[in-house]
DNA sequence: TTTCGAACGAAAAACGATATCATTCGAAAG
DNA sequence: CTTTCGAATGATATCGTTTTTCGTTCGAAA
């Protein structure tokens, strides 16, 4: 069929692009090299996309649909409100820091899409605020939690989870930071804990 | 005296130095420009200085010295361990914003000096985790909080109020600085608190 | 002991010639 | 009509060279 045809090449563009991107950056990564790799002329390229950097968009949100679906994966797969931060803490720690390279590497060698990457940052920073509110509503609603300000509680939480990936860049190994979150995290739920 | 007066002009470059490091940075400050500023000949500044990079060096470590200071002073007008955490936490956020954009942008200009820069941030760091904790075991002692572990609960404190930090960049007022850092403390007061 | 004019050399800026690469066009294949 | 691509275009990057800037040293003088 026509239009599946269509899509898949599509497809196969941003694949190719994704995969380059990740090895070589944005700037390195020519038209020519992702044609050659997806196997056609390079002015076919513009047959399905505007410019390079419609591909290099479409590639970015990608990415980050596919971190958020992760996310989303790990909380749906325990119970408890608890768990559930606990858990997403974690998965976000793990794939973030790798997307967060990504991000700055390509912050650093184009500054014009600079706006754009802060724009698929701040959304990506409102599906965590929203994730979190969630998961505290539940809390709240299960009678465990107890708190005042919702929205602003689950900012104050991604803050301080983020503090402590700022906190070690690359060389810290993921046990050390399972142990931090923890301690972390302890502390924020006895704060919200509804008590007795 | 001649001991003083050497005092004297080693003190004025590097406070010259501070002032036009600060406004133009450090590539585009020149020893000439120093000079200048100091009313001496540009070899004459060699007599107290080794290198540039010495200058520059003294010129990070007062910065440094003048914040520790600026925040000790804070913590000290306060009483309890609660407040006292409060006003730290305000005080770095207001200063440090300050001193970070100057390191970053120290660290595009001269990659060389990076490593330097990355040895006083985290000397500064040590200073505040020790800050702390040295709070936290006050609270301890009058029986306020209970902690089990001091210097990891201090490290995870300082993770969560440097993500708010981080969170706003520039653009946002001191005011809602404020409210966030209210919301985190609050949380994270009510997890080490003593229990009734 | 302290100051500085003059000179040195390494590194950066300026510049022009050349090459690269994103993008467009128009023709042709299916 | 949809899709492909060879060839051309122009803006920008790169590269080799010359010139300038700037950190640093030296030696003399105050």
């Amino acid at each position: 069929m026509v239009a599946l045809d269509k899509i898949d090449r599509k497809e196969i563009i941003i694949k190719v692009a994704q995969s380059l991107f990740g090895k070589f950056g944005l700037a390195k990564t020519t038209i020519e090299d992702i044609a050659r790799q997806a196997r056609m002329g390079k002015a076919s390229i513009y047959y399905y996309f505007k410019s390079k950097e419609s591909i290099f968009k479409e590639v970015i949100e990608k990415e980050g649909a596919e971190l958020r679906r992760k996310i989303q994966d790990a909380v749906s797969s325990v119970e408890t409100p608890q768990d559930k931060l606990r858990i997403y803490a974690l998965t976000r720690m793990e794939s973030l820091k790798k997307l967060a390279n990504y991000y700055n590497a390509m912050r650093d060698e184009y500054l014009e899409h600079y706006a754009f990457i802060e724009k698929a940052r701040q959304g990506f920073d409102a599906f965590e605020v929203d994730l979190i509110s969630r998961i505290l509503k539940q809390g709240v609603d299960q009678g465990v939690f107890a708190i005042a300000n919702i929205p602003l509680t689950a900012e104050a939480i991604l803050a301080a989870i983020k503090g402590l990936e700022y906190r070690w860049t690359i060389e810290v190994p993921m046990e050390r930071i399972r142990e931090n979150i923890d301690v972390l995290l302890t502390i924020l739920f006895k704060g919200i804990e509804k008590r007795a």
